[in-house]
DNA sequence: GGTACCATTTTGATCGTTCAACTCAGGTAG
DNA sequence: CTACCTGAGTTGAACGATCAAAATGGTACC
């Protein structure tokens, strides 16, 4: 264990005084250029970094913000988690903070850990993530006089007291459904979960507004069960043998997505070809999956950079109103995106039947 | 923001002096039991904790060690290093203790990340994963007297004098290879990845040795090529097109499991009834896969078990020599490995051919 | 009675930093 | 000439805990 410089060492060094040596570093307008220049020169020669813990018993910021982990396969989170906690770090580190992980298996047992944190003046704030219905987390936080940010709005409840980035669901669905009506689709279906979910009526919601504007009937293209590539399977098959067999599925995840790839093929149809799938939340399955899946991406970076910045601005204070930030999600087009085919796109409005051949079925296969 | 007690506050409601709360915490044996009970009711009362900040800055220990977090898709590490983090997080938290996580993009800027941390002495050690042969970082840490543990063998460094915690992937596949010897199998193939990683080494000597104790000869049973699921394919495709055409697959990835899978298929074959197939790691698409795959399941809780234990008694002082822990993995037994057919067993020993028909082939499905 | 000893509790110092108040020189205004 | 300000740097105090040493009170021993 090395023993490494204080302050009073480089103040000593450089022939002034601890306080100088603090403001070199902390409003360095205070210092005449020289000395400024000197006092850096002995700070960087001597490599000095103020004790952490000094600072934050003196200043009462830890520099630190405090996020749960969630398990990877998180039902319905397929990597997007993942991938925030990531930006999560980047964006603290390039603004001086760290992040602080911890797991838990239910709200409950986070807000004993915030509580933990708390108490011990362990962080400067928290992010939340995975917001729903009736989530207790937010008005504990607010009771206590925490610092955070939500990743997701608070559904349900009107005007939030806290700051929260999410990203528009709707949008993302809709720009699907757009995405696929260029490709002269008109029957698109959704695949999503049970009603109550704030995302889950969010993603659907973009759908069934964007299959409006477009004037494309939706009766019969809607089918909902829990997230899961199974759920996404037989919703598909569902639909396929109904009587506005669809042409093209815009799902709430990739999961869900995956489930219809198979389920086309079921069909004996080729996904990509003869029908097109676009998923959500572009997980690392959907760039490898075959055919390649198209997914809607949310902006990850985008999300974290805001979390920090809005986080960082209350806990130091400055805004006093809670912000409320809304970003746009963006179609990755892949292979599962496709032009209907021409025999189809002919035979046009709505009828239903025999335009999309159901071959030889290799319905066997999967029914071992 | 709560005002929240301090020491003092406590001491005087409970009518004692500072010390004597700050003993009642941490030297409970020195007050009369009396006195602790008043004081502890006292503590209880206000929700005392211990200022973080305060008591690392007297204390010099931050109660807090840092990770670097991996992409979740990282090549090789199908969702270990997910679980790993997970299970770090619960060992230190049990003990008092928070993990910190950063993202960088490569060793170097990882040591930038250590050298930051260490200067501000804002963690107490460190947890390496991924080691590798020339790996620089337990160097460089050991240059500055940091306190770390890695998880993953010093590869190619014969007397480390840091310590570490690993899993064995030889007996490993060795057990995997028993495994399939045991229903039967004796072409045992080996899908692996070039020679000259660690783990890689390690998982084909386990096989290797295996296939010899039981007297199985190896000769046209290995191929290697970097991990992934469409190298995996390809090289079980050539492997299942040799002379030796094997009835089992052992795997250094479960990637490479899924590709053999496919190629499997490929041939006309069903896997977990023609042919078997064990992968390594136990990811989360094992037990989805079709059919599900064994696997090689690394004892993880254990590891982060073992990870935090060796690193707190060296951040303590307890201990001066560094440990070596290597925890056994556990071979998961699911569709993908099978009873060797009855014609094939019977056929027995090393011949070949024909044994295995190649139904119709669904290869055009796969061509497209 | 004095002293040595134990168990329990209190007091003073300290960790390394930043805040707040102060010094000191030089300039400017009244 | 005095009062006041401003820029540059210094010093003392504080943040909230723990460590080390000292104080306290009681008991036992010679």
């Amino acid at each position: 264990m090395k023993k490494r410089p204080t302050i009073e060492m480089v103040a000593e060094r450089a022939g002034v005084s601890r306080q100088t040596v603090s403001n070199a570093a902390n409003a360095p307008h205070r210092l005449r250029p020289e000395t400024l220049e000197r006092v850096l020169a002995t700070i960087d020669e001597l490599g000095y970094r103020p004790s952490q813990a000094a600072r934050s018993l003196r200043t009462r910021s830890t520099q630190v913000i405090a996020c749960r982990l969630l398990p990877s396969n998180y039902a319905g989170t397929s990597g997007v988690l993942d991938r925030l906690l990531h930006a999560l770090c980047d964006a603290a580190r390039s603004r001086g903070y760290g992040v602080l992980t911890f797991s838990a298996t239910n709200d409950d047992e986070e807000i004993e850990v915030f509580d933990d944190l708390l108490r011990r003046h362990a962080v400067d704030g928290f992010v939340l993530t995975n917001t729903h219905h009736g989530d207790v987390r937010p008005t504990w936080l607010v009771e206590q006089g925490a610092q955070f940010v939500a990743f997701g709005r608070p559904w349900g409840v009107e005007r939030a007291a806290h700051s929260w980035v999410d990203v528009d669901g709707a949008t993302g669905t809709a720009d699907a459904v757009y995405h696929l009506s260029e490709l002269g689709h008109r029957r698109i279906a959704y695949l999503g979960v049970p009603e109550g979910s704030g995302t889950g009526d969010d993603r659907y919601h973009g759908w069934q507004q964007a299959m409006q504007e477009l004037g494309f009937p939706t009766k019969g293209l809607l089918a909902r069960a829990e997230d899961g590539m199974t759920s996404g399977r037989s919703l598909a098959d569902q639909l396929l043998l109904g009587v506005e067999q669809p042409t093209g599925f815009v799902c709430f995840s990739d999961s869900m997505a995956l489930g219809a790839l198979r389920a086309i093929e079921d069909h004996g149809l080729v996904p990509g070809a003869d029908v097109s799938v676009v998923g959500f939340d572009d997980s690392p399955i959907a760039p490898v999956a075959r055919p390649r899946l198209s997914s809607v991406r949310q902006p990850i970076e985008g999300v974290a950079h805001k979390l920090v910045e809005v986080l960082l601005s209350e806990v130091s204070g400055a805004s006093h109103k809670p912000s409320r930030v809304l970003l746009p999600p963006r179609v990755v087009t892949r292979e599962s995106s496709c032009a209907v085919r021409q025999l189809t796109a002919l035979s046009g409005d709505g009828t239903t039947g025999k335009t999309l051949p159901l071959s030889t079925s290799n319905r066997k296969d999967q029914a071992k």
